[in-house]
DNA sequence: CGTGCTCGATATGTATACAAAATGAATAGA
DNA sequence: TCTATTCATTTTGTATACATATCGAGCACG
């Protein structure tokens, strides 16, 4: 069973990021952060007092905003006290797939009927810039994908789901950054097949294509290993 | 948007209350039981040094325990700082059902292939003693409740999918205990059909019959409000 | 009489000091 | 030489003291 906090946190408001008002969201905000950015990588391990006095804060702050990430499972104990960055395995990634492909073709079938088309129409127009481009910065290309799944998420209408949707997404992404195979164009072209069923209205058709995309994802993490 | 740091939190593991060797989790799951019980109600605000008095621990580790509520979405901050005990609203409670169909249909079909059929045959006989019974006690059916959707979910082989719909019900546990309609046979009669079909490795069925379950629970609330 | 300001009390945020537990190395024994 | 035990160091857990911000009451002024 995975661990249930880490799953709980899923459900977590970190769509806006705390203003950093107090020491501890600031610690929070920093530490994320660095570990989105794989400044800190998977397996590191994360010492309270070097930690605080990297960031100048004093432990409790620091505790503070480790508890919040280790709840939403970007950090999480190694043995018996220490804690360290998570590292997703396989397992995990797919199953957080197998979900993401549940709640997100739903969140594409009852997006059509209310996403505003201008927003769609931005998104679209960010996908062929990129396109043009050439092969786009990891960070560029994930917060577009980000970007994309998350409007269309939030459009379903269900803030849960699109939470929900957040949260698998952050707790995938260290995975994606490293091991995902080449799959930018084709994502491109999944992602503007998508969102021309949006414009059309058709939930059905939306629903099968982001199915369709996530399906796709998956079995080119399933190849990738396989060749391994 | 829901507050994400709520959602994240359902990604946590609370399946395994963790031990109380540290004050910290002797606090945490001294303050769960207490909301869960409904001996701290919704909206009641939580005073950091009174509760630690309560409790017998100093401000740290009760800070801590009530962060890792706060992540998991069931204490919340009112305004400014004070912390309250969150109450769930009817649209989050209906959105949280969606996503439960989602899930749980997909689990109950993942699960008609490979759960034990001694789980079943004993889910299936307290249902038939609790129903023989008459009408349980609210913490009993809501115990018997888990435990159904519980195994199900962990019988569908993906532990994110279930540490979420865990945390969905968790979430929602509030809501049910007061406002819930009388459902306890029909629910009783819904939850021997989704066992049935599980017995005879029908998937489809399962599926079908979890969907119909939650609809009705759904419908069912929606009637109640209707009526007032 | 109503509105706004000031001041005090209270609660939370932060830092630091202390305690306890775990990890690692070094030494002694087999 | 390998292993086990002990001790020192390090790290986390806890308590408390202090700083700061917020809330409310009371008073003054319009």
């Amino acid at each position: 069973m995975a661990d249930a906090s880490v799953e709980m946190a899923l459900l977590a408001d970190f769509a806006t990021p705390s203003p950093d008002v107090t020491a501890a969201s600031a610690a929070y905000n920093t530490v994320l952060d660095r570990i989105l950015t794989r400044e800190l990588t998977p397996g590191t391990v994360l010492h309270e007092i070097r930690l605080a006095e990297t960031l100048g804060v004093s432990r409790t702050p620091l505790r503070e905003a480790l508890r919040r990430l280790e709840g939403e499972g970007l950090v999480g104990r190694n043995g018996g006290r220490s804690l360290v960055v998570q590292s997703i395995t396989v397992r995990e990634y797919i199953e957080a797939l197998h979900v993401r492909r549940l709640l997100e073709s739903e969140a594409a079938f009852l997006a059509a009927e209310k996403i505003d088309r201008d927003l769609v129409a931005g998104l679209r127009a960010r996908i062929c810039v990129m396109m043009q481009s050439g092969e786009p910065t990891p960070g560029d290309h994930w917060t577009l994908d980000d970007d994309i799944h998350g409007a269309l998420a939030r459009a379903s209408g269900n803030d849960l789901l699109a939470a929900i949707v957040q949260a698998l997404r952050r707790k995938t992404r260290l995975f994606n950054l490293k091991r995902m195979p080449n799959r930018f164009l084709p994502g491109c072209r999944e992602h503007l097949a998508i969102l021309d069923a949006l414009d059309r209205r058709d939930g059905a058709r939306a629903r099968a294509a982001m199915a369709a995309h996530l399906d796709n994802v998956k079995a080119s993490i399933l190849d990738k290993l396989a060749e391994i």
